[in-house]
DNA sequence: TATGAATGAGTCTTCATTCAT
DNA sequence: CATGAATGAAGACTCATTCAT
């Protein structure tokens, strides 16, 4: 008779995230709807509220499920014997990425310059992606691979400032041959982070 | 009957295109609202309609306005005797500038994921900052302060890249203390431009 | 398969109707809701409705139940060999009883004034109330406690009244030391009902 | 040009807040919509919120005004030679009135005892109501005509109560003949404060 | 040129009720 | 008997835009 099931009403939250991921990445934050978000979940509004009190919770789930998704990537792409390899390989991925995905950071990051509790969620998943970084960074160092001299973490934001400024880049240089730019970016990288040459 | 001063109500423009900017950057471009930017810049909502047809007429021009400003305090502050030493002074003005600035940029590079027009408003903008920059650097390349082995067009688009990422960084790290995290940026500057030691 | 136990199936519905009045004395008819029923109730949504059809059902059912018992109480109170006495009485247990059961009263008052049905069962409850009224002032005439030459029935009438009266005025001085007002209010029972001195 | 008018913002919140009224009296304050409202005063939602933030706050401007002009009928009617007869002649008027002014008394009562600021509002309102009563009475004492030996803010209180008890009545009794209970609803008054004979 | 009254479509959210299990 | 997922029709409220003056 009971039935009450949790993993079946974690998958739907999850299900109504990923609809609702579509629909910011379309139309913003703001200018996505409820309404568009059930249709895209193909549920009634009224039962989206069962799983969510509200559309700032949605956007707020949506945002940090986004952000751990993307970290997770993101750990993969990094994760290779070769570090500084592994970095211009993430700035590979940016080049071939939908314009859409990059937006929806743009979203998150002005969203973050108003909104706390967004700031909150961006904040602490910038600072286990740089805590990432900065492992990474110190791993190569250790193998010689990475310039000693750098402050890893100090490094890590800079690296992660330029990852960010590679989705820009997308955005604002839309139908324009990026390939060759990006290559330009990998080179800013690895002369930033290169051991200096004796 | 009534003359239009032509000097007077493009006057009049500028001033609710400013009173716009500001509401933007504290709301964004979704959420600030036409009775939200007249009491702002002090005038009925009716009358707005007489400077322009639409609020979408004023994020645009606001953005273009917003984007030239931007360029023209850009401009000044790169003008130098010494390049290198002007790609980092920008990075100094990042450093100190106000958040609400930061987030009403990333809301137009958000809204250029999705919106054509303002698509094409930030492409403009950024075709002409680039070529803003490669002449920079090409004069630079010429007094031997930038690496000639360098591509001007396609280092400008990096530079650009990474003074976006600077202002990312600047949101997302809003309490920790950024001021040495800027500094390694301005190492990596250096690093990416300076021309090689034989 | 299943057969109904009648017994159970009833007292069940006495626990919802239990729950319901507390919901209602809370929030009011329209302010209540099912899921709050239910949730006070510890049912659920589904199964309530196998007891009642709708909620229209459940205020009907709850407010003639509410007044059902009430009367009782209030039969309780007022049965005693000096009929004046418990007249008094009455006041003093509305002195002392707490403001959400008026606001029951005042909305089945409201409601009544609108809704038909509602109408007709407070309309029925008044007439069973003032009979057993009526019967109490006829025994106290028969006693020389009560003026012979009132009507029992109007007398009846307005003793409700001044009872409801009693109520309006818990909730209209919700602060205030409402003691001594209800003194002067069993003063005016007395006089109303006392038999006039020859 | 300047066309400010406040007399005419005021005309028409006056003519939303009777369109309101007479909604309220009809479906009740939680029953009632803005929409119908709205169409009552026929104006259009939007325009309704140029005059009142909310809902609620045209609630409580009602059942201010409401009780406002309720107290100014209630003065005119007391206002007489006869102080007792003044109290008769209020009790007359209730039995007369229509059922749906009393429903929205019942109303306000019932709301009090949730909402604290209905509560507040209906508190002002007794408190005026009763000290007007109260000088009525001392006046009535000073001729002769009230009981010098009743204390005359408690006594107000009473006849509230029982002016009260008369609308619930007037409820609780719709269909029967209440001429005559009304009549001995008058006798109770009369026999309360009558001064006793030597 | 300038106002602010007025509109109505659209937004988020709630809730009584039904249904599959 | 019992659950809770699911629906959809409102409800309050917002806001870009228009219009009479």
């Amino acid at each position: 008779m009971r039935r009450v099931d949790p993993v079946k009403h974690e998958e739907k939250r999850r299900e109504i995230l990923d609809a609702a991921g579509r629909c910011f990445a379309r139309k913003g934050f703001q200018g996505a709807t409820i309404s568009g978000i059930c249709s895209e979940a193909k549920i009634s509004p009224g039962h989206l509220y069962h799983y969510f009190t509200s559309k700032e919770e949605i956007v707020e789930a949506m945002a940090a499920a986004g952000l751990a998704s993307g970290m997770e990537l993101f750990r993969r792409i990094i994760e290779g014997p070769d570090v500084l390899a592994a970095f211009v390989a993430e700035i590979e991925r940016v080049k071939t990425r939908h314009i859409a995905g990059q937006a929806l950071l743009m979203d998150m990051l002005a969203e973050s310059g108003r909104n706390p509790t967004m700031g909150k969620i961006l904040q602490e998943h910038s600072r286990a992606v740089i805590a990432l970084l900065a492992g990474f960074l110190r791993t190569g160092q250790s193998r010689g691979q990475i310039d000693p001299g750098l402050d890893p973490d100090l490094a890590a934001c800079s690296l992660l400032s330029v990852f960010d400024g590679a989705k820009t880049l997308a955005i604002r240089d839309q139908n324009i041959d990026k390939l060759k730019s990006y290559d330009v970016l990998k080179i800013l990288i690895i002369r930033f982070l290169t051991p200096p040459t004796p």
